[in-house]
DNA sequence: AGAAACATGTAATCGGTTACATGATTAT
DNA sequence: ATAATCATGTAACCGATTACATGTTTCT
């Protein structure tokens, strides 16, 4: 999904300026599965309004640049539609935190402790996060996608409680082992 | 994490070409949190040469370029060593699926079934796939990582089927209303 | 006093993807 | 026959990030 179609499909629910749009992808549901920065939603809105999906009113402010509240044209909401319809990209997941596990029995036990314990304690602020922003009142769309995101970092969590020692122990053998080192299998 | 970092953490494992890590990026249960394309890989393998993070050992064939296989240097090792000493970035899970289920009171009724069983289609193909390779002779590391991808597919698989129908019950709600339309509330 | 929120925009840079180039062997 | 696998490499392109530029108000 590129920034566009982003801008466009927050548009589609109501006006709203570049830096409102920024805020709702760190702040919403969406937050966790979505991400623009200012260097690319304000080009964007720009070459939309230029394209006729987009217009924006102005607001003047003291002290601060006008505001610029845009909302979409019926041609924005034509496209949005056929990017709801088109095909949809599979997800990327990218996670440094498991590549650096995969390497376990290259890591230290304090320094396994450390990422694990890390980990874990994001995921609980995630999760308290995620809750507290879930008012009851939303509509079935984010309230679905803000579900889905406990579920899942729920779910993480618990992998981790539950499987952490698969990792610590073998660290202790190679501790209890000395200083043998060397390269280890595939 | 760049591809150098990615090359030189498969590498600290076993000597590979770049063929080699390619697969293991696609296959491994590494696959669902790094990627990486052959454009970016060989190019990084030749800097690292010249940086001497890692050599290489021509192996000759018959109809094919020769193959390259590199293995990592003590340097390499040391530079690798940091990177899994070093902050690691969070996370970042992209996710256009849920992108559009942000959205679920714009799509028909026929495209929110076909995107949700696609959905779970995939979700079980995945399943397939990872518990297919994950032998029982892995390492901790492997083998966590490939359990950390059953345990999340498995999450969100599970709260699809049983939260579907939130998605699904405001589209009857919409058929049933007829054509009233209009735009809806955030 | 200092940080954070509000507000928009541009320019340089950059990592990475896609497409191209080449071509035999093996499996379906 | 045709697709997939094996095998490396380059070049163009591209979307996006980061940093810069500017400046007030409000919260801590």
């Amino acid at each position: 999904m590129d920034v566009r179609t982003i801008c466009l499909g927050l548009l589609s629910v109501a006006e709203r300026s570049g830096y409102e749009i920024k805020k709702l992808l760190e702040e919403g549901p969406l937050g966790n599965f979505v991400d623009a920065s200012f260097g690319s939603i304000y080009p964007a809105l720009t070459r939309m309004t230029e394209d006729g999906l987009v217009e924006f009113r102005t607001e003047e402010q003291e002290g601060r640049p006008d505001k610029k509240t845009y909302s979409i044209t019926p041609r924005g909401r034509a496209v949005f539609r056929e990017a709801l319809e088109g095909p949809i990209a599979p997800d990327r997941h990218r996670s440094d935190f498991l590549f650096v596990l995969m390497f376990a029995d290259q890591l230290s036990p304090e320094r396994m402790t450390e990422v694990i314990d890390e980990r874990l304690a994001f995921y609980e602020e995630k999760l308290r996060e995620i809750r507290a922003e879930l008012g009851d009142g939303a509509s079935p769309g984010p309230q679905f996608v803000a579900g889905h995101a406990i579920a899942i970092f729920e779910a993480a969590k618990s992998y981790l409680e539950e499987h952490r020692h698969t990792l610590e122990e073998q660290q202790n053998q190679r501790s209890a082992s000395g200083m043998m080192a060397a390269a280890p299998a595939d």
